[in-house]
DNA sequence: TGTACATCAGTGAACGCGCGTTCACTGATGTAC
DNA sequence: TGTACATCAGTGAACGCGCGTTCACTGATGTAC
């Protein structure tokens, strides 16, 4: 990405949808998707509501930024957490995990805008999912030289038979291990990220819903144990 | 429950309001917890919009039954697994989390309802935390003759302080499993079934929010893999 | 069996609200010669 | 350096919508004597 020159206008066009967009995650966090209403990100900028039209051509335009962001966001901050962390496997899983955690639990709005209940009438875009897998590709390095044990092979089985089936998730295996579609570990790095994923899930989605309040456990012990679990089953 | 004698009026209002909250599923399948109308559930109904004041005291009021509705709805359907199912600790087990998910995939919006994006604005009433519990209670008695793996001694840990302190919490088990609060056991239980839980809303919210889609795996391998493991690591 | 009253279901009008979005427009900023 | 034009940001008025909720009221159903 090189630096482009960019013309005043355009330097304060985009400052301006910056502008727009912080204050609709503003709005977001304290009431949700349903408070995002273009009519009051503009009373909040001192404009007139109809000038948001320069920016976005809606509000779905607005909705669909604020998830694109949340996608690359997220991504990007576990792909710190892959590049910092140590090189032994499970350590690094402790990191990726913590690091999709930690976000969602600092933004919880966020999260819930991308994973929690989806938004009726809202058609993601295309590149969706995309955006999902590039959160998730980190894990599949890690994964990838697992050994599962004998009770995921069910999950493997059915990951093994997908990578050979669909191309756009063989390039994402092959774009983060190197791996060909067709070996046994593309199934096996599969395997173990959509476990990852379902087991973040769980614990990080109930945690940000605010359903672990006032229950008896920090939410990172509960997420530690799972990881170690699953890292003990992939013997890493 | 004895068979109360319901005047004929008793009987027509109770009539009108199953019709009414009939009518707002609908509309929640439709468009999500936002869709759901007072204006329009009665216009469905052929009734003008201030007569359903007769029969709930507002819209929160008509959400919150909905949301009592799904809690001892979905704690019904996991009791009756129960009871149906075999004496062993594993196939009970999967029993109770299959029934969770075919319930939940049955009826994807009731489940997001109540354990999707909490409603911005929407004060849940004291006894939600009961309800809550009664929907798990059953895992409390699988897991509490189960031998914790090391890895487990964490949360294990965590829950044995919890139910030491909290004596809604003591109640609850005592109630499924007979158990004292201080006794191992009831950390033992409590640690299952939240791994359970979590578990189980890793892998049936992703399906139910649409997550899998696209992706080539069943979710009921996922799930059955994942309480094996789960059992697995406590030995049942 | 009949009358007087109380209870309850439901109506229609109205209030007040905020929303997304369109449209014709004004004025400022940038660009070409 | 100056002029003519094009582009763009932003405005104000307006449309149309559905919503939750209150209120005074009508008519039907139930109850007490």
């Amino acid at each position: 990405m090189a630096a482009e020159v960019r013309s005043p206008r355009e330097r304060y066009r985009e400052q301006n949808r910056a502008e727009i967009k912080a204050a609709a995650l503003q709005q977001l966090a304290e009431g949700g998707v349903q408070a995002v209403a273009l009519t009051r990100i503009a009373k909040d900028m001192g404009l007139s509501g109809p000038a948001l039209y320069r920016y976005f051509a809606g509000r779905d335009d607005l909705l669909g930024e604020l998830i694109r962001d949340a996608y690359n966001d997220v991504a990007q901050a576990i792909a710190q957490a892959d590049d910092a962390s140590a090189r032994e496997a499970r350590a690094t899983l402790h990191a990726l995990a913590g690091a999709y955690r930690s976000w969602a639990v600092a933004q919880p709005h966020r999260y819930l805008l991308i994973q929690g209940t989806p938004l009726p009438g809202y058609a993601a875009p295309p590149d969706t999912l995309q955006r999902a897998r590039a959160v998730l590709g980190p894990f599949l390095k890690v994964f990838a030289a697992g050994a599962p044990a004998e009770a995921l092979r069910p999950v493997v089985a059915e990951m093994d038979a997908w990578v050979r089936k669909d191309d756009g998730v063989a390039d994402w295996v092959a774009q983060h291990t190197g791996l060909p579609p067709h070996g046994k570990a593309a199934g096996i790095a599969l395997a173990g990220t959509v476990l990852a994923w379902s087991q973040l899930h769980g614990t990080v989605g109930l945690e940000v819903s605010g359903h672990y309040a006032g229950m008896g456990h920090r939410a990172s012990t509960l997420l530690t144990t799972q990881i170690n679990t699953l890292a003990d089953s992939f013997r890493l």
